[in-house]
DNA sequence: GACAATTACATGTAATTGCATCTAACAATA
DNA sequence: TATTGTTAGATGCAATTACATGTAATTGTC
């Protein structure tokens, strides 16, 4: 019985395994180099790139598609570690800001070449400028 | 500063983030139906398709790309709930066979139909064959 | 065949995640 | 402004995962 287009039932597989395998080569690669794992630089880079350099969690929880509690736990750990601070937020009581530290800052640059060269070198290498053009598009249409 | 190609840049974001996205939908959709985790249907259809319905562990790591101590603990959970059983090895006394059971094979036939309609829904419905195809291919190349 | 090295798998312990639930702050309605 | 409903975020507890290490069997070497 076929219930399952095979492309599709491929795609599924396939997706899994290979986001399971590129986390754990680039990870590898960044924690070799002495860094906390990847999810903190994600943080990190949206935190730097907002304005202010801050944002509220619940804007965290939706670029990073993580679950509240998971969101809420991670800022607990940045926090512990000095690389982001809770500030309150002005115009909704219930809410606050996650704003980037000075050291935050500071641990984000000094991890980019590290997680770009780790990136480059288990996917970027893997493919011609066609097929990451493809790709990207692909993944696009699939967020949607 | 550019050390990485910007196409690459959103490749890395967006997998990890279709990747857990689809899981999540996915994984709902088959708790909602009141099926356990769709890595156990994994392991379950694996032995179900391996020769004599059993496989080595070091085999199913492989194939699921797991770390080794995460398939020791899924096989145990699997076979605590009887879907699958532990058999020593003829040809090799450290190793062992993990066999699907009666039970496994039943349950993994039930949860079928959940599994592929709630990939149809969330993965498939979304591209069209074109693009399956190519997604598909590019993954493929980026596994190897 | 003794012995070091490797391989297959298990497991103790600590960190993380998932689930459900809680609290506090808004918002809407009466 | 009391009441009810909703939203932002935290948290207790159980399940899972990660890391390091342990154990037993096997292989290779001499």
């Amino acid at each position: 019985m076929r219930l399952l287009c095979p492309h599709t039932e491929a795609i599924w597989t396939r997706l899994a395994r290979v986001e399971q395998a590129l986390l754990t080569r680039i990870e590898a690669d960044v924690k070799a180099a002495g860094f906390p794992p990847i999810v903190w630089y994600d943080v990190l880079i949206s935190l730097a790139n907002a304005p202010g350099g801050r944002a509220r969690p619940l804007d965290l929880e939706r670029t990073m598609l993580l679950p509240q509690y998971a969101t809420s736990r991670l800022v607990d750990r940045l926090e512990q570690a000095g690389l982001v601070e809770r500030q309150t937020c002005p115009t909704d009581g219930r809410g606050q800001f996650i704003a980037i530290t000075p050291e935050g800052r500071k641990l984000q640059k000094k991890m980019w070449p590290t997680c770009a060269a780790a990136i480059e070198r288990h996917l970027g290498s893997k493919l011609s400028v066609d097929e990451r053009i493809q790709l990207r598009g692909l993944l696009e249409k699939l967020l949607s």
